[in-house]
Formats: C-alpha cells, sequence, structure tokens
DNA sequence: CGTCCCTATACATACGTATGCAATCCCACT
DNA sequence: AGTGGGATTGCATACGTATGTATAGGGACG
C-alpha cells in the first residue's frame, strides 16, 4: 500500500511550479507555456498522479459523470430489463469512456423522487433517460428538471412541444419498411399485430408508417386485421387466434415486436398455414431468436450501437453548452426467411 | 433554479445547531441525542438537503460507490456483452440502491491500465470484476490490486489458492445435473458439446462434473464423444456434425451453452434424429431462446439475481471491513421438451 | 460541597482542486 | 527611454463535509 497517494502539490513541486499551475496545465489551459506543460505531465507521469475526482467535483462542480436511469415497466420484474437498452448498454459505456465521463447507473420508478435526487446530491451532470416515455401523469418531473436546469436526454418518440431532447428510431419509418417489403413479395392482405394506442408511443408509430404505406400503395386497409398484442410469444399466439378467428383472408403480417412476431408464426404453422408459403411475416427489433426462428424471421432492427453513442454525444452536448437538436435514428429492414 | 443548493451549514442555523452536529445527526453518529437528531432531520427534510457526494467524498475518503468492470473477450464485438452479466444488472443495480451504494460501470481491457487508474482516481471503494478470468497473463494486475489495497470480487470459477475473492455459479453441478437428468430419461451413451480446455474455466467444470456422474453411474465415457465448440448455432451445427461423423451411437448430449445446444439439435434433426426421440439434449443458460426453440430446450440454469445480489453484498462486506467467503452459487434443471 | 466522569455539543481544521486576481516579465512601439 | 500590453505564473481562497479535540453541563459519589 503506498504511503500517500500524491497530489497536485507534489507534481508542482517536483516540476518547480506552483500548484495552480499544474492544475491549468493538466486541464489544457491556454495561458500556460509548451515548456511548463512538458514538464508538469513529465512529473505527473513520473508519480503516477491523477486528479483527484471528488476534490475536482467539488471545486468545479462538475462530476464529469452521466447518470443512466432506467424506468422501470410497470410489471415489476426484477431482472428483466427491456434487451434493447441492455444492447445499447456497450456503446454507451464506451462513448462516455471516450469523452472521459463516467456513467452510474441506476433503476427509477417513473413515480419516484430521481428528480430531485440527482440534481440535490449532484452525482451526475447530466441523465440518460431509458422508458420514461412521455406519459402525462410523469411529465411534472421533466418539467422540474427543465426547471432546476438538470440536463437530461431521453430516448424515445420525438414528438411535437415536448420537454427536453429526445434520441430514438424512426420507427415509422420502420413500419414504413415492414409494408413495402411485405407488398413487395406480393402480399396484398397485411394484417397488424401489436399495441396501437397512445400508452406505446413506439408502437404506435410503426402501426401509423404500416399503414400509411399500404395506403400510399394503394390497397385496402381493414381494420380489423389490426390485432393488439404485447410483446411475448404467448401474445402473439392469441392474436394469431384471433386473427384466424375474423375468417378474414390475410397473406402478411407485421409484429410489432419479434417475441409476437415468434409466437404468431408458431401458431399459424400450426393452423396449417405455411410461413412464406401462405403468409410473409415481418417481426421488429432482431432480437437473438429472430434468426434462431424456424423459419428465420425477417424484421426491422434499430442499431444499438448507433443509439447508445448518440444518447451519450447528444447529452455531452448539451452538458457542455450546446444545444442538439432531437435526433431520429434511421431504421433497416433484415430480410430472413420468414417473408 | 434554486438560488442555492442547501448546505450542512443551512440546516445547522435552521435547526439551531453547529454544522459539525448536522453531520454527526445524519450518519447517524450515537453522540447525537435523540431530540437534537430529529430536529436535524426535520431541517434536512424541510429544506431538502442531501448531502454532496463529493465533498463528503473527499473528506471521508470513501465514494460509497461501487466499480463494475466487464473486460472484454479478445474478440472485440462492440455491443456484445455477456448476456449473462448482463442479466446479473439489474439486481446488482438495486442491491447498490438498497445499501446505499452507487454503481459506476466501465469496459476494461484486460491488458490495460484499470488496475491503477480506479485506485488512483478513488472513483470507487471497490471493483466487480465479470470476466476477467484467472489467466495467468493478467494476474499479475489482481497481485497489483491485492499489493494497492483495493476491494474486488470476480465472478468465475472459484479455485484453490486464487488471489481475492469469488463469486460463481456451482459449474461442476451443473453438469452432474445434466447427466444424472440425461440418465434418468434412459440415456445411456452420452456425448458432451464445449469447450473442455483451462482456458475456459467455466466450460471445463461442467465437463468435468458431467463426466464425473457418469462414471458414477457407472456408465461408459469415450473421449471421443467429447467435441469441442463454442457458444454460437454455427460452432454447434458443426459439432453436431462431428458428433455424426464418429458413427459411434449416442442419445444423450449436453451442450455447455444453449446457442451451443439449439444448432447442434438443429443439426440432428435435419440429420433424421428424432429430439427427444432418438437423442435427449440438455444446454446450459437458459437464454430466451432456449424457451423458444423447437422442441422447447431442457437447460441449466444460473441465477442472475442471486449472482447479482452475491457479488454486490460480498464486495461491501470487503469494503466496509469484513472478510467474506469466495461462494459457490447452486444451479438449477429447468425441463422443457428437449429431453 | 467538591471532585470526577459522562454526555452532548461546538470549535477548528483538513481533504485536493480550480479559479479570480494580482504580479511579473518581456517585448514592441512611440 | 518611457509606456503599454500580452503572455505566464503565483497568491489567496472557496467548494461542503467529516472528525479530532476541547468545552459546557449535569449527575453521582464521597
Amino acid at each position: 500500500m503506498s504511503p500517500r497517494r500524491p497530489t497536485s502539490f507534489d507534481i508542482a513541486e517536483l516540476a518547480g511550479v506552483s500548484q495552480p499551475t499544474v492544475s491549468r496545465a493538466l486541464s489544457g489551459h491556454r495561458s500556460v507555456s509548451a515548456e511548463t506543460r512538458a514538464r508538469v505531465l513529465a512529473a505527473a507521469a513520473q508519480l503516477h498522479y491523477t486528479v483527484d475526482r471528488h476534490a475536482s467535483s467539488l471545486r468545479s462542480r462538475l462530476s464529469r459523470t452521466l447518470g443512466l436511469l432506467f424506468f422501470e415497466d410497470p410489471t415489476p420484474d426484477d431482472t428483466l430489463i427491456n434487451p434493447f437498452y441492455l444492447s445499447m448498454l456497450g456503446s454507451m459505456v464506451r462513448a462516455c469512456a471516450q469523452r472521459g465521463y463516467d456513467l452510474l447507473i441506476s433503476f427509477q420508478q417513473a413515480s419516484g423522487d430521481w428528480h430531485v435526487d440527482f440534481e440535490d446530491s449532484r452525482k451526475a451532470d447530466g441523465l440518460i433517460l431509458l422508458g420514461y416515455g412521455d406519459y402525462l401523469a410523469t411529465r411534472p418531473r421533466l418539467e422540474q428538471l427543465v426547471a432546476q436546469g438538470t440536463q437530461f436526454v431521453r430516448w424515445g418518440a420525438a414528438r411535437e412541444g415536448q420537454l427536453g431532447t429526445t434520441v430514438g428510431s424512426d420507427n415509422e419509418d420502420g413500419g414504413r419498411l415492414a409494408a413495402e417489403h411485405l407488398i413487395s413479395r406480393g402480399r396484398r392482405q397485411l394484417a397488424f399485430v401489436g399495441t396501437a394506442d397512445a400508452a406505446s408511443p413506439e408502437f404506435l408509430e410503426r402501426w401509423a408508417g404500416f399503414r400509411k404505406a399500404q395506403k400510399a400503395a394503394g390497397l385496402p386497409v381493414d381494420s380489423r386485421l389490426t390485432i393488439d398484442a404485447r410483446p411475448s410469444e404467448e401474445s402473439g399466439r392469441a392474436a394469431a387466434e384471433q386473427l384466424l378467428a375474423t375468417g378474414l383472408p390475410f397473406d402478411g403480417v407485421f409484429a410489432a415486436s419479434d417475441l409476437t412476431a415468434i409466437g404468431a408464426m408458431r401458431r399459424l404453422s400450426e393452423a396449417g398455414m405455411t410461413v412464406p408459403g401462405d403468409v410473409s411475416i415481418v417481426g421488429f427489433d432482431d432480437m437473438v431468436a429472430a434468426r434462431l426462428s424456424d423459419p428465420p424471421l425477417t424484421t426491422i432492427a434499430q442499431d444499438p450501437r448507433r443509439a447508445g453513442e448518440t444518447l451519450v454525444d447528444t447529452l455531452i452536448a448539451l452538458v457542455e453548452g450546446g444545444v442538439p437538436n432531437s435526433i431520429l435514428l434511421p431504421i433497416r429492414l433484415i430480410e430472413r426467411g420468414s417473408s
């Protein structure tokens, strides 16, 4: 165990300058001559000096830390975080490290006091909000965040008149891609499986883009071919059941989530329909299981790496005084066997 | 934006005591009378006071933060973190929050300078090492950690003469469970698919437990029925191919990973074997795809929630001066259709 | 009634850095 | 040579908390 960790005073003495000069030299302040800076850096390297984050943060009132807040689903299933969020984690950590920031991770209930807690304890310079949505009930907390001057970026659907900065995938375009792909495969009677109400803005957008492209292609849209379903295999199976029960003909299905798609595909196969012979299926998410399903699932993929990087970059821009715009990330189609 | 954030001096004035008394009252120091403490707490609540983490850490030399270090695989695939590690994340965050700690997340290359960086910058009181293994080449860094007095806990195989504290699943028992399950299903000629060398200690243990149980049951062990494979579907398919090529009869397969199991199962089906008619298959991990495969995969499951909690609890015990033992977590069999 | 001890509180200070301001130096310009 | 100004550097201090030490108060005991 080392006797004592070196401070900027030790560096100062070794380099023959004052402590403030060390601080300025290390932070790249321009009023330090090149020669002095070099001497300071050499001394710092020699003693393995690192700035003490706590002292630095105390003085500068900046923590060089971003807070990553996962908001819990209403269903408090402990271990299951939205897999897409998890897949963003890697690139977020990396992007933070590159810019010299740390990433603090935290779970919050949308109804909790997180909006004051983070500001009060000064743990983070800015917040990344995952899964917070834009629900009316929780909007007051965002308003307080803005009032406090706390910087934050949300992942989600960018909409008019929204508070703060948003980064999200172009879900509507994803819906369009799905529709156009099915149409290009000669499909004419298209069904949508997934939630199409305002409580799930992302699903709603997928639905809207899908239906819009359908109309644009001059195809009829039958509202009885929109089936409500949640992102689970069971719900997908149930939705397929309902679809069959309508007695209506259909030859293409777009599911707003891969799990739903896989469940529906299973159920339709069991009912004697062949995939992609009788019906083409397109999912959404490109989760691991999509590649493994039988047939492999054609799906719409978001880019988690880019999403994470963009969130971090946007937040850092905000924290450092910029005024970045909300961003809509492109999305792409992955063609596999199910269509 | 509030004019100024309240400090312990503000609380002191409001409660009619001195600043040190506020500090002691809030930290639960016993030399503060119950009445005074109540007055301080009331004042703190009234002003929404929170301790400034930076000042507190600077003074006390404790950050109340744990560092979570993911070590990268040799293959630098950006977005893919070991899914099991990700599934532990939730419970780790929760456990930290419960104990009043924050969790800082970071990626490291095993060859990097992380071992000095974290100690020097005082960012965390202790480290959780995920994926660091116990490779000879990297052991010196662990030694330096110990020499510095840095507290850490590793996830992995607990072995004799190891540095520091380890938490891991009882992989050997997992292998035993797989073997006994297959045997209970009447299987007699058992194959192992996965890595059985020292570079992957966890896989090696699964293999060892599997073979040991086989011998204990009086079954013959044919080393030609141990096939090398990595955790991917392709590798599983290739392994099945090799297995068939041996010409040896087999009626049970234990794969050290679900992905391998699914790949092997596919390939064997294509080759005309029925599952579980001709051959029973057991995987390892219980990933989402295991439930979705056809037939659903019987598998050995680790408990990510408990794993995360145990890692955090152990590290906190260490940080707070305890001397916790290394821990081996139980593992369980999940029976599904593939066996 | 004095002494001692225990309890509860206040006083003083240190943690390590960043930054406003003053001081110095050197050079150019008049 | 005198003045001014830009470029560097040093001085002093503040950030907000935790803790060692001193102090005041109040019983208990002889």
